[in-house]
DNA sequence: GGTTTCACG
DNA sequence: ACGTACGTGAAACCA
């Protein structure tokens, strides 16, 4: 028998210091009950053990805590966010069938060896997980420990001790005893710290030898001095250090077998924690929970094809609840929840004229999927949509996905029972009424209703057309772009080797990490997690020290160009020989949306040779591409928000923001501000959008911390609006637990009660940039649904083809091109109104590079 | 699957 | 003492 005792304490510890703050919907914090799961299927995966004990400390530990540097030590409980996962973490134990030791007047350090050595004794074998090395004294033939870092896990068997410590799992006892341990209270010898006490042990073995034969060691006469001075700690301290082994707790290993006493329960738990991946990672999501819920659960009820019952009834009074399945735009079936009953069909007329005839609010999930198929055989969509999937994501737009059975678990809504794979995917739709109402209702309570079905319904059927139309590209121009980037690729390779000795893979960051910085002993500036840094921030302060890094400088850039872009790009043209991104409207934190396979917000312009790529995005023969982008958007929805008198007036004015910043940071007249002066001070406005830090800002702009923080606070002091905004945000952020945009789009900030500092001067930052960014996206939102119902109100053929944030392109006949340039700057600025005017340039152009002013 | 790098707003 | 601005997605490498 393989017995595994975990160190329970100081695994949840590791959990709740090491991973981001999670909550759940109640606001109970989850990443320690996560971290904890998490960690234990790894180790049992790794480890095979027959039997599974889980130590904890009885009282709640304690740990030093610096409350305030300078003062004293002080003990503190464990913080509240961990200690409210404690009882829920231990029943999840429970119902996952192990067993929790734990024992009075004991540690769970004891714990660990009073077990380990009732295995050796009982001729078994023991692992104990821990993250912490005080139990290294364990170790044994028989016993390993399974220590678990923040990079990868270290098992500990005898000769890895000797490995690392150069002596016996026992003689580790006699090092701390000497050495001490401010965190356990073992106060050791006196100035002799970790290096000294390695040293005496692997030479003498033990205290008392030490002590014995104390005049006659080889040793300095000062340590011989500190060792006298602290003999009596030191005894102290081998007694104290010692694990002990007979804690009065059950120690017949056979009772630790791992027997889950309730899946059911256990998945319905962790449902309610959210905690969806680990019901995965126990394999509790199939069927075993469906059969165990069965007393309280209905079996899904489904009519198979019966469109005659179908259509007569959708006409009924009850609401309708439909989901659907598409591949490319094609309907593959579909089905309508009406009283209770499921109705599953394939009839694409029968769903057309529900599309088209339904007069009532229709409830389903993925809308943009079914306004994508009705734009493409030509049907409007006119009644009301509640979107299962756009509602969640209002609500919490930090959650990975809005799968349904996520939605119906998070909500406690039991789904039926269904054997039938083909019609599972449909099981949700039979308490489609429960959970629309739910989030209906939630909706509601925040306030979100307008922002829900004013702006993101009506704003994923445009997005469902431009996906639908798409962007023509030039396939030749890619292509021989391409080929001119590869040649040059080729060529700097050759001579990159060359500079280097010899040929290894330049797109290896280690790779290239040795060729630079051991073989041609370069200056390392920065570290990552896994060597040396060689972004390109190191490279360019290395340019001038050796010709190989322009070189490489070089062929990152053009590798990226040919490898993303061209190759990328090439990959993804469709037969109508024009790229049809998708956008997601469920996946930012802030409210923007996003473009994947492929990406079309991030086609290269910074540079030249970039913006060159521009060039093959281009308007169908004929016609001409309108180019609209805001001027500085955020800067002037934080001027509103912040309601900031003198950036309100500056905006107001028409003044040149980024040069009256700089007027006021380096405190001189306006007509004194040198250009580098002002694009100093433009990095200020970005840095104040972000949120904000000397250090960056400093780095940013080539000045020191001291200096940017003098920036700041000029800044602050001219801007006293926004300076009050910003301590104001975070104080409201910390008391409502989350912060919203101007129409109530809401991110919730768990990382504001976090222990962690670098995490809560995160989550200050987002609390104070989300509203920002966010209100943001929310104006361009409502810009592009109404520049699309403008677009067909005024019979042209002009349509939107993609956003790239705070810019709206649109590919326009070109007789269109004047009216649409000018509905389209129209209908930007006055998406809403704010405190300060919105300004939009757009030009016109047969390329993307020639319609961006 | 995680990490690093780099493209965009 | 520690790491350092907000929000994304894709490609390549590597374990």
């Amino acid at each position: 028998m393989r017995l595994l005792v975990v160190d329970g304490n100081s695994i949840v510890n590791r959990a709740f210091y090491g991973i981001r703050p999670l909550t759940n919907k109640e606001g109970q914090f989850t990443h320690a009950i996560y971290g904890f799961l998490t960690m234990l299927r790894k180790i049992e995966n790794e480890e095979n053990p027959d039997a599974v004990a889980v130590a904890f400390d009885l009282k709640a530990p304690t740990f030093r805590h610096k409350a305030y540097s300078g003062y004293k030590a002080t003990r503190k409980g464990m913080p509240p966010e961990l200690a409210s996962q404690m009882p829920p973490l231990r029943e999840l134990l429970g119902l996952l069938g192990y067993k929790i030791v734990t024992c009075e007047g004991y540690e769970a350090d004891d714990i660990l060896g009073t077990l380990s050595a009732a295995c050796e004794n009982s001729g078994n074998e023991c692992v104990i997980a821990t993250g912490d090395r005080d139990s290294l004294q364990l170790v044994s033939d028989k016993t390993h420990v399974h220590l678990c870092t923040n990079r990868d896990d270290i098992l500990y068997t005898p000769e890895k001790i000797h490995e690392d410590y150069g002596v016996t799992p026992a003689e580790l006892i006699e090092i701390k005893a000497i050495q001490g341990d401010s965190s356990d209270n073992i106060p050791g010898v006196t100035g002799i710290g970790p290096k000294g006490a390695g040293d005496l042990i692997q030479r003498y073995h033990t205290v008392q030898y030490i002590y014995d034969h104390l005049d006659e060691l080889e040793i300095k006469d000062g340590v011989r001095k500190k060792l006298t001075a602290s003999k009596e700690n030191a005894f102290l301290s081998r007694m104290l250090g010692e694990i002990v082994k007979d804690a009065p707790i059950d120690t017949d290993i056979s009772h630790y077998k791992v027997e889950i006493r309730d899946r059911a329960e256990a998945a319905r738990y962790m449902a309610r924690l959210e905690l969806f991946s680990i019901i995965e990672k126990y394999n509790l999501g199939g069927a075993p929970v469906s059969q165990e819920v069965s007393e309280n659960q209905e079996a899904l009820e489904v009519i198979k094809n019966e469109s005659n019952i179908l259509s007569e009834k959708i006409n009924s009074e009850h609401d309708i609840y439909l989901s659907s399945e598409f591949s490319n735009n094609e309907l593959k079936s579909f089905a309508v929840m009406l009283g209770g009953r499921v109705y599953l069909s394939d009839d694409a007329e029968l769903f057309n004229s529900v599309l088209a005839d339904c007069e009532r609010t229709l409830f389903t999930r993925s809308c943009k999927a079914i306004f994508a198929y009705a734009d493409k055989i030509g049907i409007s969509v006119s009644c009301g949509i509640f979107d299962v999937e756009l509602a969640a994501y209002l609500l919490e737009p930090s959650s990975k996905d809005y799968t349904d059975d996520n939605l119906c678990a998070a909500n406690q809504i039991e789904l039926p029972l269904c054997d039938d794979d083909e019609l599972k995917k449909y099981r949700a739709l039979a308490v489609y009424d429960r959970l629309c109402k739910k989030l209906l209702d939630e909706i509601k309570a925040n306030g979100q209703e307008k922002l829900l079905f004013e702006i993101e319904v009506p704003l994923a059927n445009v997005l469902a057309k431009m996906e639908n139309i798409g962007f023509a590209v030039d396939r030749q121009g890619i292509a021989d772009y391409g080929a001119m980037l590869s040649a040059q690729i080729t060529q700097l390779e050759a001579e990159i080797y060359e500079n280097a000795g010899g040929k290894f893979n330049i797109n290896s960051p280690k790779q290239l990490g040795k060729v630079l910085f051991e073989d041609l002993g370069l200056p390392a500036k920065k570290k990552t997690k896994s060597g040396y840094s060689t972004n390109a921030e190191v490279l360019e302060s290395l340019r001038y020290d050796n010709p190989i890094v322009e070189m490489v400088l070089q062929y990152r850039t053009l590798a990226k160009l040919n490898s993303t872009y061209c190759e990328g790009l090439l990959k993804v043209i469709a037969e109508d020989g024009r790229i049809h991104s998708s956008f997601n409207q469920t996946e930012t934190r802030t409210g923007r949306i996003s473009s994947t396979e492929p990406n079309l917000q991030n086609i290269p312009v910074r540079t030249e040779l970039g913006r060159e790529m521009r060039k093959f995005f281009c308007a169908r023969e004929g016609w001409v591409l309108v180019d609209a982008d805001y001027s500085q958007i955020e800067l002037r929805v934080l001027a509103h928000i912040a309601n900031d008198k003198n950036m309100i007036e500056a905006f107001k004015n028409g003044d040149d923001i980024h040069a009256i910043t700089a007027s006021q940071v380096f405190n001189m007249p306006l007509d004194m501000v040198t250009p580098a002066m002002r694009s100093s001070a433009k990095a200020v406005n970005f840095g104040i959008v972000y949120g904000i830090g000397a250090f960056s800002l400093g780095k940013d702009i080539g000045v020191s911390t001291k200096e940017a923080s003098t920036y700041i606070k000029n800044y602050l002091a001219h801007y006293s609006g926004v300076d009050k905004y910003m301590n104001d945000i975070v104080e409201r952020a910390k008391l409502d637990g989350y912060v919203e945009t101007m129409f109530g789009r809401r991110r919730y900030l768990p990382e504001l009660s976090s222990g962690k500092h670098m995490m809560r001067a995160f989550g200050e930052r987002v609390a104070r940039n989300m509203p920002i960014q966010g209100t943001a996206a929310d104006i361009i939102k409502i810009a592009m649904v109404r520049v699309d119902e403008r677009l067909k109100r005024e019979g042209l053929e002009a349509r939107l083809i993609l956003q790239v944030h705070d810019e709206l392109i649109v590919e326009a006949p070109q007789h269109e091109s004047l009216q649409v340039a000018m509905l389209l700057q129209e209908e930007m600025e006055n998406a809403v109104k704010l405190e300060v005017p919105l300004t939009a340039d757009a030009a016109v152009g047969r390329t993307w590079y020639d319609a961006k002013g």
